[in-house]
DNA sequence: AAGGAGGGTTTTTTT
DNA sequence: AACCCTCCTT
């Protein structure tokens, strides 16, 4: 009993389908290019034409960009005059809501900070080094690895021993409760926490959980094929008194298992929901003939998959083309030049090209070559705006304002700049503070009674502690204000003069010194656009959005350009015309895939060049290089597997050849 | 405690 | 080649 869809929608029979079908469980396997974010947004619409109301439906995205994207085009359908608005939020997000009611129950503080990349780096060294674990048996990033995997299965530092395989598994399992406890003490919580803790709370009080599930009727998620375990056992706590859950995913486009991702969620979705219905998008709208066959062949040697056929809905001839350069330099050069002719000459324009790449060193070289054919561009991710030392460095003043608590971000900012607090002090102060269980604060005085520390030492101290309590009386009652409190503090502490020690060359100087002001800008962006601006929420927000763009670059000049992305970044996005880079053994397959020797680690692989592909709506340009150096040395380069195999068509179950060129 | 020199390490992808 | 850590000198 399915009603055709409405002529004005523009959906075809099967989008119609999985917009309609709204009660209990539905899975919809949508090909790329085949407008799931259009059914997404229309199922909202239906749900609330069927009288839901808004406020009840639930759906999840895989980065706060989309979120924000797909809010936008649902009251563009919806009208803006809502009472209440759809709920649409990444995992993380949610959770951080659902903790901020509730955190306390757990014994942490109301305020909790959100600890980034960089932050738990900083924990991880100092686990290790209270457990005095030498640096070659377990640097931080390992043990991070390890905690990440225990946690993001919900493993807790208790539970994690039964889990030990190795000697180094050992060593992370002891290091992983240091680093859990450090990360208490201080208030603060990291990534996997944010799930792991919405997890616990649910457990330890049913009341909350049932709250939560009685405030959303409907719940959806895009990417599905990009859910961890944590996320999926969330979500099936949420849904299970009504299991109105609709997952939408494409298992060719699972691109994240190193984070925990797993394909079985979207393989098994009928076995963890029984009669769920599963409607499949197979027309793809977005790519034209030859580059959507060239995609079916190359996926087609994964196995393990839902089996699918995407049916191109475009025409277009010689639209791909595949170039092999001596070296990395003449690959960046051959693809600029080409990109140059084609805005000059053809009057293309730069928002319609992108480059994909598999790693953060790849864009450098394509960097200088469209910088010296003065072409716009955009990079998007990499080293973000956030990960600079700069901006680390206030980032953490402004943590340490807003969280008193937080040792990891005090301890960045204590000395830098130099304030005659030393290294040897300040581990005195902390030893004795763990000692009598106090805070860095209260053992200044002790440590100069024993004669740990020097009078002039405490005496720096206790200025410093002034300075801060002057700055956070400001943070808390002129909230408003933050920009000018941020400018007055670099001022106050001589920032600018710090910089110019550390980097002798006046180019970087003028570079480095404009990243506070780009800071300080961003807190004036985030205050006037703020109902009841916060320094906490502040924060909340960086460290949950940091990566995505639409920061630093509120310049709408800076907004158009050609895009430069890694194949992850790229993910969800579409352009009329695509260069794909580095189509390199070791590089695309990584070769920590190849070191692998699994299965699995290719398949991934090969789905990451599938999704690189699949981006381009009519050109398509794969390159690789036959020299790239590495290491400062030039070795040979062989061409990935994956063009061999896009480029020959395999057999039908039935025996035919299924695609020629 | 501060600053500089030298040596070793590093690179997959990110919420 | 960039960054971080450690050690050395002042």
């Amino acid at each position: 009993m399915i009603s055709a869809p409405p002529r004005d929608s523009g959906l075809n029979q099967a989008q119609w389908q999985a917009v309609t079908c709204v009660d209990g469980p539905l899975l919809v396997l949508a090909g790329a290019g085949t407008g799931k974010t259009r059914v997404i947004t229309y199922r909202m619409a239906e749900l609330i034409r069927r009288g839901v109301a808004p406020d009840r439906i639930l759906s999840v995205t895989f980065t706060n960009k989309a979120a924000r994207e797909m809010q936008e085009r649902a009251l563009g359908l919806l009208g803006r005059r809502q009472r209440s608005r759809p709920v649409v939020s990444t995992f993380h997000s949610l959770c951080v809501r659902i903790l901020r009611a509730d955190i306390t129950r757990l014994g942490y503080p109301e305020r909790f900070a959100i600890y980034d990349r960089g932050d738990q780096e900083s924990a991880a060294r100092r686990a290790l080094r209270d457990i005095r674990i030498s640096d070659a048996a377990l640097r931080p990033g390992d043990l991070l690895a390890c905690i990440s995997r225990w946690k993001m299965v919900g493993i807790t530092p208790d539970q994690a021993r039964e889990f030990i395989e190795d000697d180094r598994d050992q060593l992370a399992a002891m290091a992983y409760r240091r680093y859990q406890s450090q990360l208490r003490a201080s208030g603060a919580v990291d990534f996997d926490d944010l799930l792991m803790l919405t997890e616990t709370l649910f457990d330890q009080h049913p009341d909350v959980l049932e709250r939560w599930q009685d405030t959303f009727s409907h719940v959806q998620i895009d990417e599905y094929q990009d859910t961890n375990e944590l996320q999926f056992r969330l979500i099936e706590q949420l849904v299970r008194p009504h299991r109105n859950l609709c997952v939408v995913g494409d298992d060719d486009q699972s691109i994240y298992g190193w984070r925990g991702a797993e394909i079985k969620h979207i393989l098994g979705f009928q076995q963890q929901f029984p009669g769920a219905v599963i409607v499949r998008l197979q027309e793809n709208y977005r790519c034209t003939e030859g580059i959507i066959q060239l995609a079916n062949q190359l996926v087609r040697h994964n196995l393990g998959r839902h089996e699918k056929r995407l049916v191109a809905h475009k025409e277009g001839v010689n639209e791909i083309n595949f170039r092999n350069y001596p070296d990395e330099q003449a690959e960046a050069e051959g693809v600029v030049r080409d990109i140059a002719y084609l805005v000059r000459h053809l009057s293309v324009k730069e928002d319609d090209l992108a480059i994909l790449f598999r790693t953060n060193e790849q864009p450098r070289l394509f960097e200088s070559e469209l910088r010296r054919q003065r072409l716009r561009y955009v990079l998007v991710g990499g080293q973000s705006f956030f990960d600079r030392r700069e901006v680390r460095d206030l980032m953490a003043y402004l943590k340490v304002l807003a969280f008193p608590d937080d040792e990891v971000s005090l301890l960045r900012i204590i000395n830098t700049p130099t304030r005659g607090i030393g290294d040897a002090a300040v581990e005195k102060i902390l030893q004795r503070a763990v000692k009598s269980g106090t805070s860095f604060w209260r053992a200044v005085e002790p440590a100069l009674v024993a004669g740990e520390i020097s009078a002039r030492t405490a005496s720096n101290v206790r200025g410093f502690f002034e300075q801060l309590q002057g700055w956070r009386e400001r943070a808390i009652h002129q909230p408003a204000q933050l920009a000018q409190l941020l400018t007055d503090l670099v001022k106050q502490i001589d920032y600018e003069s710090e910089i110019r020690k550390q980097y002798k060359e006046s180019q970087q100087q003028v570079s480095r010194l404009a990243v506070i002001d780009e800071c300080v800008t961003a807190i004036k962006e985030y205050t006037s656009r703020s109902l009841k601006p916060s320094l906490t929420e502040f924060l909340e927000e960086t460290s949950l959005t940091g990566r995505d763009d639409g920061f630093g670059d509120d310049d709408p000049l800076k907004k158009s350009g050609i895009r430069l992305m890694t194949l992850h970044s790229a993910k969800g996005l579409e352009f009329p015309r695509v260069y794909l880079v580095g189509l390199e053994e070791g590089l695309l397959p990584h070769q920590r895939a190849v070191d692998e020797g699994t299965l699995s680690g290719i398949e991934e692989e090969r789905r990451l060049a599938y999704v690189g592909i699949t981006r381009a709506r009519d050109y398509l340009t794969i390159t690789s290089a036959a020299t790239r150096t590495k290491w400062g040395k030039r070795r040979e380069s062989v061409p990935s597997r994956f063009l061999k195999e896009m480029l020959t068509p395999i057999e039908d179950e039935e025996g035919e050849v299924s695609t020629s060129h």
